[in-house]
Parts: structure tokens; C-alpha cells; sequence
DNA sequence: ATCGGTGCAAAGGTTTTGCAGGCGG
DNA sequence: CCGCCTGCAAAACCTTTGCACCGAT
């Protein structure tokens, strides 16, 4: 897609700022609820297309961790996803390089070019781990 | 989900058969058209019900890779997925223990207990490959 | 005979899109 | 001003579900 000529209207300047305040990876429409509150006018479907072109040019993730749902991150320095099978959040683990060793145990595989490496996990976080005790 | 009381249907039958006859990772709806042939009257609601209770039962795998729908394979034995990023199909790649290698990797990773890796590969297929030349 | 399964159709949840008007560069 | 972007609402998609009947055990 172009991302040249894209324009930095209000609408496209409070998504992105209010994905930056969240370490949250919230859907479209919990990032829609929380910048209504400065655009009250605002669509969700400009929610939807704003996470849109942002994540085409770079500047934002796509998350697909299998709930049926996008999640969206303004993260981008290299970590992993860790979903909680209890209540539902994503939380960032610290990457380790493990891509770079799946590469290589990847080489001569068949005729297959490999392009990307989707990682995530599944787990419980600290909270919930309490919780059951 | 109780996997003891349930009951060899017709339908059933037919959708485990016409999945394990495939290597294309079909989803619900491409299954349907596919068992469709055996059992005209089945209904697509039958067929998601199944794929629903047949993964849950440990029988078949479901698929989430991204697409924002499911895809489904009989084939039981531990292998990853490639998607051609080309052509949109899917296509197993052999095993390599990474997973155990990641958990390792891991340990004392925060505070999170892992239970689960999900990792599946995009790329370009060797015929799509041919084709760019 | 029981009770899990089925077909049908409607509804549910997420995401996309057509359109006329609005505004950023 | 040009043409990308917006709000609105409808539609597109995939999946689930309520209901009355059916059929596997």
C-alpha cells in the first residue's frame, strides 16, 4: 500500500497516540471505547481503518492470537505474546532469538521459502496463578 | 467436554473420512462442499458442530492461522504449517523439535507458566516460486 | 426409550465497504 | 483545490445457536 500519501488527521493522531499509552494489545473496539473519549464523533469504522493502514505502513502490529478477534500493539522493538488461559490478557515476554535458531533448523526444508515465524503462547499469568491457590 | 457419550452419526462418519482423505487443511465451509457429496442434506451447522466436537475430543486439529477463519487436518503427528503467501494454501512442514529447544529458552521466563507454543510459518511454495521467475 | 445429534434458519460477533460530504497538505 | 479521509449504515463473513424432530445405542 502507499503509505507516502497518507494524511495525519485528528482521527489517525489519537489512534495511534492512545495505542501507545496501552500495554493493553486491545481490539478495535476496546481502542475504539477508550479514544471516543477525545473524538466523541468518531467511527469505529475509522477505528478499524485507521488500525488498518497504520499496521500496512509499519508503525503499529497486528495481533492474531486465534480468539477470533485482532488485537493491536504499538510495540514494535522485537518480543513475544503470551495469552492467559484463564483471563484472557496479553502480556509481552522478552524475546529471546529464537527465530534466527528456528532458521536454521528450518534450512533445506523441502522447497518451501520461508518468510516469517509466527510465535505465541499460551499460559497463566501471575495474578491468576494466585488465584488458584 | 464429556468425549464418552457420543455417538457414531452418520454425518460424523463422513466428515472425519472425507478430512483425513486430504492434505489441503480445508476449512468448515470447503469441507462441507466436499462431504456435501456423500450427504446432500447434511447442514453446514452439522459440519462445524463435529469439526467443534472432534477437536475438543483430541481426534482432529484445528487451525487458526490468521485468516480470520478455521481451518481443520486429521493428520495427528506432530508437524507445522506453512502458508503460501502467494496462493493462500497450506501446506505441512516436517518436525523439528522446537518447542522443547523454546521452553528451555524460556525458563524463569517472569512469572508466567507456559502451557502452550503456537508457531506456523508463512512463506512462498515451491510452484509459486516457479511462477516469479 | 433415552438423550445426543440433526436440519433449518436466525442471530451473533468481527470486520469491510458504498456513499456523500469534509478537511489536510 | 485535489483526493484522501470520515461518519453512517448496510453488508459481508465466519461461526454459533434455538427449536422441533430424528436416530444411535
Amino acid at each position: 500500500m502507499d503509505c507516502e500519501n497518507t494524511r495525519l488527521t485528528q482521527q489517525r493522531k489519537v489512534v495511534l497516540e492512545e495505542l501507545k499509552k496501552t500495554t493493553a494489545h486491545p481490539t478495535a473496539d476496546e481502542l475504539y471505547e477508550v479514544v471516543r473519549k477525545r473524538l466523541p464523533n468518531i467511527s469505529l469504522g475509522t477505528v478499524y481503518r485507521n488500525l488498518e493502514i497504520l499496521s500496512a505502513c509499519g508503525e503499529i502490529l497486528k495481533l492474531d492470537l486465534g480468539e477470533g478477534k485482532k488485537r493491536f500493539d504499538a510495540r514494535m522493538d522485537p518480543h513475544y505474546h503470551l495469552r492467559c488461559t484463564q483471563c484472557g490478557r496479553v502480556f509481552d515476554i522478552p524475546y529471546v532469538p529464537l527465530d534466527k535458531e528456528i532458521e536454521e533448523r528450518l534450512q533445506g526444508v523441502n522447497h518451501f521459502k520461508v518468510t516469517g515465524i509466527q510465535i505465541h503462547f499460551d499460559g497463566i499469568c501471575e495474578e491468576c496463578l494466585k488465584k488458584m491457590n
